[in-house]
DNA sequence: AATATTGTCTTAAACGATTTCGATCTTCTG
DNA sequence: CAGAAGATCGAAATCGTTTAAGACAATATT
């Protein structure tokens, strides 16, 4: 324990507690020797500060608060969401902020409780299950300060990837290289992301003058490779199978090709794949996979900014929609298809 | 802000504070009526506790530091080191308390003096670099509750995966099948994780009455795909190269690979390939990986049980060194060479 | 020379909880 | 019925810090 405080120092150097205080915190009321002298002792007395005091006292704690977990637990392992978390903490600490795990076990207090409990300053959130109750209520209910990821909502600065520029660039290649059956797994849920995705990915079929049936635009998981399996076994099984497969994610793309493979397809000679993410992975396949990076560190990094700006000027500062972009990845996944 | 404090529900209630934080707390002094009355106008009021308030006054956060990224800032990128965070963060989190990363830039103060002055708990350390004096001091000069992750420490309490089992398993399998000419790029440093494979390396060769030149020995650096690629590169243009490299992790092991096929050698045809840890994407690689599973997310939660538990009953806790069993994938890297 | 200003430091209250010790009242014991 | 024991509650100190307001002396102003 470190065990010595401002009342220790201001006994060592015969002052009050008040001067020791505004000694160390630079106040301007403070003639240059004592203040000296006050930083010597501390210094020679390992004085510490003891950060629940000084939080009591101010109501700042320099902590923000991530909540990044979905459902299943997992989360942190997903390369695209440590990537993003990476780049959040790399910027936050830089900023001077501490960051923590909001809890999501042991639910006695939602998220909004936690965070107000624990004084923190502010929120990022990370998740797929926005429609999650306490999502909600710690995004719309209150002015504690967050940014959302990946997630549109209108009380909210959020950041997200360049996803209608970044689907249409991944469409637009694959229909470039002559494919004109082109299926889209499309992630699950309600979400803004995957609505976006859709349109572009219709969008750009559209510019290429292709129309494709109803039945090449399925709804799969995100990262779930099982289940990718499983949508591709079902297009595969059409009358007229589509000759390029699309996936939300790299992680699907994964499951997708391994399905083919394991029923003898060959990709890309006989089906193209894509994924999107641009996991470091996703290169080291063979063939590479072609895919749509996404600068998920920026995301982070630009989200822990606009947090931090807007906790500590929270005058003026107001809403954004900030959008980070990404890169085509062509790999080696789509096939050229010779038109005849 | 919630702001609504013991003071207030006392002041409503008719009593005092005291009894209030008492009726909150579950104290036997409190008569069941009052009891309930002071739960219910809590509930009504919206009253949240002040962890603040409460750590100045109990000396208890029941927050958990996480000491995770090396020098490179990446380190929660990697998918071992997230799959130990994701289950010690579990356990953690199950057992009633918050986790929080250590800082590490900006270092005005070290991780010792940010434990104390953010009154965490304790500790978990998982890093590569034990040498850095900050590291150290966190480890030996203090009796603050810490446990090591992949590193014997003889102060703290240490969780280790069955290394030598692991490395002895993995080499006796590549010797079952055939190979003699078995070249191993162990990681760098002087830690003990890799003095405890190298040494189940030889023990293993040894057991199958095999020896290898020196030059089949060489150090590469962990987690770095070029550096492995490198390294390959010099085993391959010796004399006698190898039929098989064993590689410290998946990473560098697919470094190994792509290097490989980059100038024509087949794998595993012409030579055969090992990796370490057991990544989710080592099984996606064609054909998948030979390589030694680490039960991460398990060591994980044994760290945080065993941390938990050393700060919970300080008097009954002693220092161990737990070891984690792990498994062998045998995938299909490693090729069966017939003796002759 | 009287007053105003400045520079430096202290006093004291406050943040919101926990906890020791004692006070009060009721009930039990012999 | 006197005293002991038990149940229930409150007063006050405390954790370590910040900060508004005031005190005091030295200096500047008129």
């Amino acid at each position: 324990m470190s065990g010595v405080s401002l009342k220790d120092i201001a006994k060592a150097c015969g002052m009050s507690v008040a001067t020791v205080s505004k000694a160390l915190n630079g106040r301007d009321d403070i003639s240059p020797a004592t203040r000296e002298l006050v930083r010597h002792t501390a210094q020679q007395m390992d004085y510490l500060p003891n950060s629940a005091a000084r939080m009591l006292k101010t109501r700042r704690s320099y902590t923000i608060g991530v909540l990044l977990e979905d459902a299943a637990g997992s989360g942190l392992t997903h390369e695209y969401f440590s990537r993003v978390l990476q780049g959040f903490k790399n910027e936050a600490e830089m900023l001077g902020y501490d960051i923590t795990f909001l809890r999501n076990v042991n639910r006695k207090m939602g998220f909004l409780e936690n965070c107000l409990y624990r004084g923190l300053d502010g929120a990022v959130v990370v998740n797929k299950d926005f429609d999650d109750p306490e999502v909600r209520k710690l995004l719309n209910e209150t002015s504690f300060p967050c940014v959302t990821i990946d997630y549109v909502c209108n009380t909210r600065t959020s950041i997200e990837s360049d996803n209608v520029k970044g689907m249409h660039t991944l469409t637009s290649y694959v229909c470039s290289e002559g494919h004109s059956r082109i299926a889209y797994i499309h992630g699950e849920g309600e979400a803004e992301v995957t609505k976006r995705r859709v349109a572009a990915f219709y969008t750009a079929l559209e510019e290429n003058d292709i129309s494709i049936p109803d039945e090449y635009l399925v709804e799969g998981k995100y990262l779930h490779s099982k289940d990718a399996a499983a949508c591709t076994k079902r297009l595969m099984e059409l009358p007229k199978p589509p000759t390029c497969i699309m996936y939300p994610d790299d992680m699907t793309a994964f499951g997708g090709i391994e399905y083919l493979r394991s029923v003898g397809i060959r990709v890309p000679e006989d089906v193209s794949v894509t994924g999107y993410d641009g996991s470091e992975f996703s290169q080291r396949l063979l063939p590479p996979l072609t895919t749509y990076w996404q600068n998920a560190e920026k995301m982070g990094q630009e989200a822990a900014k606009e947090l931090i700006t807007s906790i500590e000027h929270p005058k003026t500062s107001y809403l954004k929609r900030i959008t980070i972009e990404g890169a085509l990845w062509k790999g080696d996944t789509v096939r050229k298809i010779e038109t005849n």
